[in-house]
RNA sequence: GGAGAAGUGGCAGAGUGGUCGAAUGCACUGGUCUUGAAAACCAGCGUACCGCAAGGUACCGGGGGUUCGAAUCCCUCCUUCUCCGCCA
């Protein structure tokens, strides 16, 4: 969510902003501070009758103790009109109050200066390629034909089990999972990242505070009897973690990652979209977080892209980075870079991570502050993406790294898998 | 799941309808004293919103209610503790 300040103090440039998104802000930016101003007339008047009513109660009271009923009562009488008139105004401010909650969040975050004006994926730029494309001397198999042929998930029992979207791993299928997730955390570890297991459904607050909700609450798998949503990413709880929390002075870098598996609903995916491993309902992932102060944000964004980067390379896969457009960076976010990863047998990138930073959008909902060195609050920023995400990991991996006689394990998993072919 | 108790400022802990944003102690900050430190003494010490300011409003687990007035009474939810039940 935009800070209200921000947006009185920089209409313009917020809706010029948001043009990058082919978002048009204005009609609601306008209402918003409309909204505002008659709340700021509304609250004052309230606040003034309250005022008064308290200096009569005060009075009444005071009158009380020193004996004196009959004025005692006779005050009392005074008090129906303006408890009347305050009762009114109070219905008014609330009403006004959450007229601009709805409309702040409908406004989503103003894209960083380095992000380009666009409406889709087809505006995205390429920041960066690293690696060959992989070529193949035979007919290259799709993950789906290899996880089939070497015994490694099971779709059809998933399908038995719970429903399309929840595969089951098993034999080499299933270690390699293992072995993945204890690779990303043992470098998230290197690079200085305390390891969570944090809960895998979450609170309402909490959706709201990383901005799931309301703005994706369809995407959410929700537990009705308990009023509790299973999270769709480890960022939810991760960085709720400091939700409602003072840091005591400037002097912080919290650097967290935790693995889940994530939930998502998915709904209106279908076709080759979802063919495989490439769209699940049920998958893992490591991800990283981080919670800065606002200066350090653009270094951590870096760090965090080195750390992916890294990652992929120690996994000897080909990749590409993009910095999206402002149309296809996500509500929350300021400034996304996605990577990809080419996948010669289903002629097709793959992303496999997303790194956001998020400024101050997600730490005002979560009302995550420090100190700065005048003693006054300010807003930390958050960012975070996933180092890394399974499924495409694994499609890529195999498919990838195929020979006609099986697959290769990348060199850095092999102290995890215990083998190195498949 | 059943029965009971409790949730107050950074911590501890008073306060059961009126001048309570809240005693007191500890912690913390500044000062006096001291060669320095400690001790002692003095002063200060929550957050948010509105306002140029003076100031005002709100907040005693969350939400709602009674009342001129609520930390205090009522309803409801949450959490913690004790006992019982169930259970990995």
């Amino acid at each position: 969510m935009l800070e209200i300040q921000r947006i009185r103090n920089e209409e313009e440039a917020i809706i010029e902003g948001l043009k990058k998104r082919h978002f048009d802000a204005r009609p609601i930016v306008e209402e918003v501070l409309s909204v505002d101003e008659q709340w700021r007339a509304k609250k004052g008047a309230l606040e003034k009758t309250a005022s008064q009513m308290n200096q009569i109660s005060k009075q009444i009271g005071i009158l009380f103790g020193q004996g004196k009923q009959e004025e005692a009562n006779k005050a009392k009488a005074q008090t129906a009109d303006l408890k009347a008139q305050e009762s009114a105004l109070k219905v008014e401010v609330d009403e006004l109050d959450k007229k601009i909650i709805n409309l702040m969040y409908q406004l989503p975050n103003v894209p960083n200066a380095l992000v380009k004006s666009g409406g889709s994926e087809l505006d995205n730029e390429i920041i960066e390629e690293f690696g060959e494309m992989p070529v193949f001397g035979f007919r290259a198999l799709p993950h789906w034909e290899i996880t089939d042929k070497f015994n490694l998930i099971d779709f059809e029992l998933g399908v038995k089990i719970t429903g399309a979207g929840f595969p089951v791993y098993k034999g080499k299928g299933a270690k390699l999972q293992r072995a993945l997730i204890s690779f990303f955390l043992d470098e998230a570890d290197k690079a200085g990242y305390e390891e969570y297991i944090p809960p895998l459904v979450v609170n309402e607050a909490s959706g709201y505070g990383t901005g799931q909700l309301p703005d994706k609450e369809g995407q959410m798998y929700y537990i009705q009897e308990d009023d509790l949503y299973l999270i769709p990413t480890a960022e939810v709880p991760l960085t709720n973690i400091y939700r409602n929390v003072m840091l005591p002075d400037e002097n912080f870098s919290i650097k967290l990652t935790g693995f889940t598996p994530c939930f998502r609903r998915e709904a209106g995916s279908y076709g080759k979209d979802v063919r495989g491993l490439n769209r699940l309902h049920q998958f893992d992932k490591v991800e990283i977080v981080r919670i800065e102060h606002p200066s350090n944000s653009d270094k951590a964004l870096n760090e965090m892209i080195g750390h992916v980067k890294g990652l992929l390379e120690k996994l000897g896969l080909q990749y590409r980075v993009l910095r999206l457009c402002g149309g296809d960076t996500g509500f929350a976010a300021s400034m996304t870079y996605d990577f990809e990863v080419y996948s010669a047998a289903q002629e097709k990138w793959l992303e496999v991570s997303s790194i956001s930073r998020f400024d101050t959008f997600q730490s005002t909902r979560l009302k995550l502050r420090f100190k700065n060195t005048d003693k006054k609050s300010q807003l930390c920023h958050t960012l975070n993406g996933s180092a890394l995400a399974l499924p495409r990991i694994v499609a890529a991996l195999l498919e990838n790294h195929q020979t006609e006689e099986g697959v290769n394990i990348p060199e850095a998993l092999h102290k995890f898998t215990g083998f190195e072919k498949i």
